[in-house]
DNA sequence: TTTAAATTTAGAATTGTTATAATAATATTA
DNA sequence: TAATATTATTATAACAATTCTAAATTTAAA
């Protein structure tokens, strides 16, 4: 394991706050200054590849990495914020219904989260071209 | 409701394979040889936003667009084929757990599809850099 | 040590998508 | 119906995230 290899892998796994490869490169800097952003995602792809750490992709937005460690996510509806939840585990069930074909599962609930609850009384959301849409 | 949403509404519920903005693209050229892809991308967004569609975002693919009715994907872990699966529904149980702030989920179950397991047993699967990874 | 292998770098290239501004089509009003 | 406003479409430029490339550097092996 190189040097970038386990200060990425520590990077992510300190945070919980799901991180883009755009601030783990701004992490990264802090400590070692001439690092190349190739390097993030070039670590970045061999750490989900070895499965140490988890790549999280949401509609529209960045990819987002985090630690391995089995757990499920809320996702804001209107600013993509994303936290962590732990539903019930659905891996028994999965594996009776498919085997030993079945890997792992992907869990991401949806909802308005309380900021964007409190906007949302007085500002409408707007879809994307700018009119009022109904949640 | 213009010719051209109602046609691309049509593509994607016509067909079950999962179409990326470029397929429907293809399938709509054959249909209206002139029109454009910026005709193609505000109009699936636009029936997203109508909530017509459905986006269905996958880990360093294009996204692809579904019919909206209530269904969960298989992904193939290797090859990224996408195909419809129906488990058990959690709506109940999600709502009890995060009350009126629930929207909607989206469950997908990662596996190896026949096709990718039949490879595996002669050829090995290989990551970014082209190396073996174990599965 | 010389050689080979792996990693990093900087920046160009690629991809999927969005923004823009002009044009065309459609709807609304007088 | 003509004049006007609204909306949709087009072509293309711009953009952001990510990957690719080829050279340089580091690490490991013989």
């Amino acid at each position: 394991m190189t040097k970038y290899e386990k200060q990425i892998y520590d990077i992510v796994n300190a945070s919980h706050e799901h991180m883009t490869a755009d601030q783990v490169y701004g992490k990264l800097q802090k400590i070692y200054p001439a690092v190349s952003r190739a390097t993030v995602y070039n670590n970045l792809n061999k750490l989900c590849d070895m499965r140490m750490i988890r790549r999280v992709s949401l509609e529209n937005l960045p990819d987002r990495y985090d630690r391995i460690e089995k757990h499920d996510h809320l996702v804001c509806q209107r600013c993509g914020k994303l936290s962590d939840i732990c539903f019930d585990d659905l891996t028994q069930s999965l594996r009776t219904q498919f085997g030993d074909n079945f890997l792992f599962y992907d869990l991401k609930v949806y909802y308005i989260c309380p900021d964007c609850r409190k906007e949302q009384s007085s500002e409408l959301t707007l879809d994307h071209t700018g009119s009022p849409v109904n949640l």
